[in-house]
RNA sequence: CGGGGUAUAGCACAGUCCGGUUAGUGUGCCUGCUUUGGGAGCAGGAGGUCGCAGGUUCGAAUCCUGCUACCCCGACCA
C-alpha cells in the first residue's frame, strides 16, 4: 500500500528504478545527472569497498590521492584516450563569481578566465603518469602499485540510478612495472580480485575474458573485463582491468635505468570497479517483493521484530531479544531489533523484505513461552519457528546458506543463458526472443563486430579465458573462427 | 543531441481543454483513544511562492513565450 514495487514483468526498468528508490538506496539529485546515495545505499558501497580495499592490500596494493582535476593539455598526449573520453568530459573555464550587475544572484566573473581550462577527471592515467614521471628513475622504483578511491565524471546523454551516472564513485588501481610481463601479469591477477570479489561477496557469478578492439579501453593495449547476467537477459561489465603497455609511459616520458643502466619505457596497467555494482547487485538478485542482498554486503544482517500487545509484554521481549542480539554478534552477526511502536509488524515485515534484509527474527509472547523464535528468510520467502536455545548457532548457519543460496539460483540462471548458436537466424532469434549470452563463432574483424551491433545491438561482450579452441565459421561473414566469444545486449 | 511525455502538500494524483468562491483527493505527518503473529481503526489537526522567469488579462494552476529538471524511445558510453 505505502511502498508498491513495478514487477519485474510489467515493467523491468521500471520495476529497478523503484526499487532504487523505494529501497532507500538512492535518489535522483537537483543536479542533472547526478545522484544522491543514501545511507542505506552507502552502506552497501562501504562493504563493497571493504573487502575490495582488503584484497587490494593484501595483493601489495597502497591508497593514494590524485587530483580531480586535469589540466587539457595533458589530456590530448594519448591520442586515444583523448578520442575515447573527449565527447564527455566536464570543463572548468573560471574560478571566481561575481554579483550579477541587475543585483539578482551571481554570474562567471569574466576577468577570471583559467589560462588553461581543468577537466574534471573522466579517469586519471594522464595526472597519474604525470606524477609517476617525477616518482620513477631507476628499477629499483618499480612496481608502483597505487590505487586510489574517488569521484569521477563523464558526461552522459542518459543517466540511471548507479548504472550509470554523471558522477560516480570508484576506485583505480594504476600501477607501473619494468617489464611487459610483469604488468601483464597484473592485469591478470586483478580481474581475478574482481571476479572473487563479485562471486564471494555479491554472490553474482562472472566471466572473465578479454575485450574485443573495438570494446576496448581508450589507450589499452587489452581490457580484461568481468561480465554479469541480468535477471532481464542484458548483460553488464562489472568491472574492467587494462593493459596499456607503454602508451602512457611514451606520452608522459615515462623511462627507468634496468639493472643494465639501459634506459626503458614502463609498462602500465590500470583497473577499476565503480558503484556500478550496487545496480548489478539489484538487478542480479532482487524480485517482486524488494530487494535480495547477500548476507555478506547487507547493512545489517538480521532483523529482530517484536510483536506484543500490552508495553509490559514489550519489556519481556525485549530482554529476551537483548540475550539473542548478544549471542548473534558474538557471532558475528550485524542485527538490527526494531521495537518501534510507530509501525506494526505487518509494516516492517514488508519494510524489511523491501530493503532485503536476508533474515528476520520476530518473537512474541507465544514464542516466549515456548522458548522459540520466528525464523524468515528473504531469499526463499520461508519461515519456520526454532527454538532460542542455539539461534546463534542456527542463524549463521542459515546466512551461509542464503548466500550460498542466491550464488546458485544466479549461476544456474545464467548458466541457462549462455546459448550456442551457429547461424545469423538462430542468433538473431535467441536475441530476441531469450537474451542472455549468446556464444558464437566470429571472425576476429572489428568491422564484422560493428555489422552485428548495427543490425542487432549486440556486441561482444568478452572473448572468454576459458574459450576452448574449436574450428568453425564466423555467426555473420562465414570466415573461418578458430574459437567462441560471447555476444549479448549490454547496459 | 533528436522524438514523445511529465512538473500542483513529504509521496501519488485530480483540477488545466473551456481563466472567475477560500486549489482538492488518497497516502504520509502531528495529537488522542483503541490496536499489534503479514503494510490497523476512529476522531481531531498541521501542511501549497500550483517547477522557474517573463507576458496577456479586471482576474492565471489554467492562455502565450522562454528556461530548467525528471521519465520513456533512439544515437553515445562503465
Amino acid at each position: 500500500m505505502a511502498k508498491e514495487l513495478t514487477s519485474m514483468k510489467e515493467n523491468y526498468s521500471q520495476w529497478y528504478n523503484d526499487l532504487v528508490v523505494k529501497a532507500d538506496l538512492a535518489e535522483n539529485s537537483a543536479v542533472r545527472g547526478c545522484m544522491v546515495i543514501k545511507p542505506y545505499g552507502y552502506a552497501i558501497w562501504e562493504k563493497m569497498q571493504a573487502e575490495l580495499d582488503r584484497m587490494f592490500k593484501e595483493t601489495g596494493h597502497v591508497n593514494a590521492y590524485f587530483p580531480l582535476f586535469i589540466p587539457k593539455s595533458f589530456f590530448s598526449k594519448e591520442a586515444d584516450h583523448v578520442e575515447g573520453f573527449a565527447k564527455e568530459c566536464a570543463v572548468v573555464t573560471h574560478y571566481r563569481l561575481k554579483n550579477a550587475p541587475d543585483g539578482k544572484g551571481v554570474v562567471v566573473d569574466p576577468a577570471a578566465k583559467l589560462e588553461e581550462e581543468l577537466i574534471v577527471r573522466p579517469t586519471s592515467e594522464t595526472i597519474i603518469w604525470n606524477t609517476y614521471k617525477n616518482w620513477i628513475q631507476s628499477w629499483r622504483d618499480l612496481p608502483i602499485l597505487c590505487n586510489q578511491w574517488a569521484n569521477v565524471v563523464r558526461w552522459e546523454m542518459r543517466t540511471r540510478l548507479f548504472l550509470r551516472t554523471a558522477e560516480f564513485l570508484w576506485q583505480e588501481g594504476h600501477t607501473a612495472h619494468a617489464t611487459k610481463q610483469e604488468a601483464i601479469d597484473e592485469t591478470f591477477k586483478m580481474v581475478n580480485v574482481y571476479a572473487s570479489f563479485a562471486e564471494n561477496f555479491m554472490a553474482m557469478p562472472v566471466i572473465k575474458g578479454h575485450k574485443s578492439a573495438n570494446e576496448r579501453f581508450a589507450g589499452a593495449l587489452d581490457t580484461l573485463c568481468i561480465e554479469a547476467l541480468m535477471q532481464d537477459g542484458k548483460t553488464l561489465q562489472a568491472g574492467t582491468s587494462h593493459f596499456l603497455g607503454q602508451n602512457f609511459a611514451k606520452a608522459f616520458d615515462v623511462k627507468f635505468a634496468d639493472k643494465e643502466g639501459k634506459l626503458e619505457y614502463v609498462w602500465a596497467t590500470s583497473w577499476g570497479v565503480s558503484t556500478r555494482l550496487m545496480g548489478a547487485l539489484v538487478m542480479a538478485h532482487s524480485d517482486d517483493n524488494g530487494l535480495v542482498l547477500p548476507p555478506k554486503l547487507a547493512p545489517f544482517q538480521v532483523v529482530i521484530v517484536p510483536i506484543y500487545k500490552k508495553d509490559d509484554q514489550l519489556k519481556g521481549i525485549s530482554e529476551k531479544v537483548a540475550e539473542i542480539e548478544k549471542q548473534l554478534k558474538a557471532e558475528g552477526i550485524s542485527v538490527k531489533y526494531d521495537d518501534s511502536d510507530a509501525k506494526k509488524p505487518g509494516w516492517k515485515f514488508a519494510e524489511y523484505e523491501l530493503k532485503g534484509v536476508p533474515v528476520r527474527l520476530a518473537i512474541g509472547p507465544r514464542d516466549l513461552e515456548n522458548g522459540t523464535v520466528e525464523v524468515a528468510r528473504r531469499d526463499t520467502l520461508t519461515k519456520e519457528v526454532v527454538n532460542i536455545e542455539g539461534i546463534e548457532k542456527y542463524v549463521a548457519g542459515l546466512l551461509e546458506k542464503i548466500q550460498d543460496g542466491i550464488y546458485q539460483k544466479a549461476l544456474d540462471f545464467r548458466d541457462k543463458h549462455i546459448t550456442s548458436v551457429d547461424t545469423w537466424d538462430e542468433f538473431k532469434d535467441v536475441l530476441a526472443n531469450k537474451g542472455g549470452f549468446i556464444s558464437a563463432h566470429w571472425d576476429d574483424s572489428p568491422e564484422t563486430e560493428q555489422k552485428i551491433k548495427d543490425e542487432t545491438k549486440a556486441t561482444i561482450r568478452c572473448i572468454p579465458f576459458d574459450a576452448v579452441e574449436e574450428k568453425g565459421k564466423c555467426i555473420y561473414s562465414g570466415k573461418p573462427s578458430n574459437k567462441r566469444v560471447l555476444f549479448g545486449i549490454a547496459y
